[in-house]
DNA sequence: TAAAAATACTCCATAGGTATTTTAT
DNA sequence: ATAAAATACCTATGGAGTATTTTTA
C-alpha cells in the first residue's frame, strides 16, 4: 500500500469523479481507475458503486476514507521533517 | 511511501539492527539497507547514525518513528474493513 | 577473522502512459 | 453523440533476491 494510492482515493471519493480526480492529482484517468481496482482488490470489496455513470461511496468506502484522511495527514506531517 | 517501507523502519529502530529486522521480517538484510536508504532520501537526511558498527537514531529518526508508529496502527486499522 | 551494513548485479511486479472499448445518457 | 470508467498494451522504475565487498571490533 502506498500514500499515493490512498491519495487518489481520498480525492476521487470526494470528487466522486475519477476524471476530475486524475485532473486535480495530475495523473491519467486509467491511472486511477487501476489504483481504485487494486485498492478494492486489497480490501476485498467494492468502495464505490457504480451506478450508471455516478459514483458513491459504499460502506467499506465510507469508513476507508476515515482512516486514509488520517493516514494522510500524519504523511504531511512527515513532510516537515524534510526542512 | 509504502507502509511496508515504514514497517521495516520501525522495526530497524526498535531492533537498532537491519540483520535483526531482515529476520524478524522475513526479507533479506540488503532489502532493509534499501529501503532505509531510500527512506533517508526521501526525508532528506540521516535516520541512523552508524557508529562503528552500532546504530543510532538521529533525531529525524526519532520524530520519524513516532510518526510511522501512528501510520502503522491506522493501516492496521484497514484490516479490519477485510472481514 | 567475524559480523554488520553497503554495493552490484539480476529478475519480476507494479505504476504510469496512450489508445481503445464499453456503457449509459 | 457524448462523457465516464474500464480494458489492453507497452515501457520504465522499484522491490526482492543472491553474491560480494567494505569496514571495524
Amino acid at each position: 500500500m502506498t500514500d499515493k494510492r490512498l491519495q487518489v482515493f481520498a480525492v476521487a471519493a470526494r470528487e466522486l469523479s475519477f476524471v476530475k480526480a486524475a485532473k486535480i492529482l495530475g495523473i491519467s484517468q486509467p491511472a486511477v481507475s487501476k489504483h481504485i481496482a487494486l485498492l478494492e482488490k486489497e480490501i476485498g470489496g467494492a468502495l464505490f458503486l457504480r451506478i450508471s455513470r455516478t459514483l458513491v461511496l459504499t460502506e467499506k468506502g465510507e469508513k476507508l476514507l476515515g482512516i486514509a484522511n488520517k493516514i494522510l495527514a500524519l504523511y504531511q506531517s512527515i513532510d516537515t521533517l524534510k526542512d
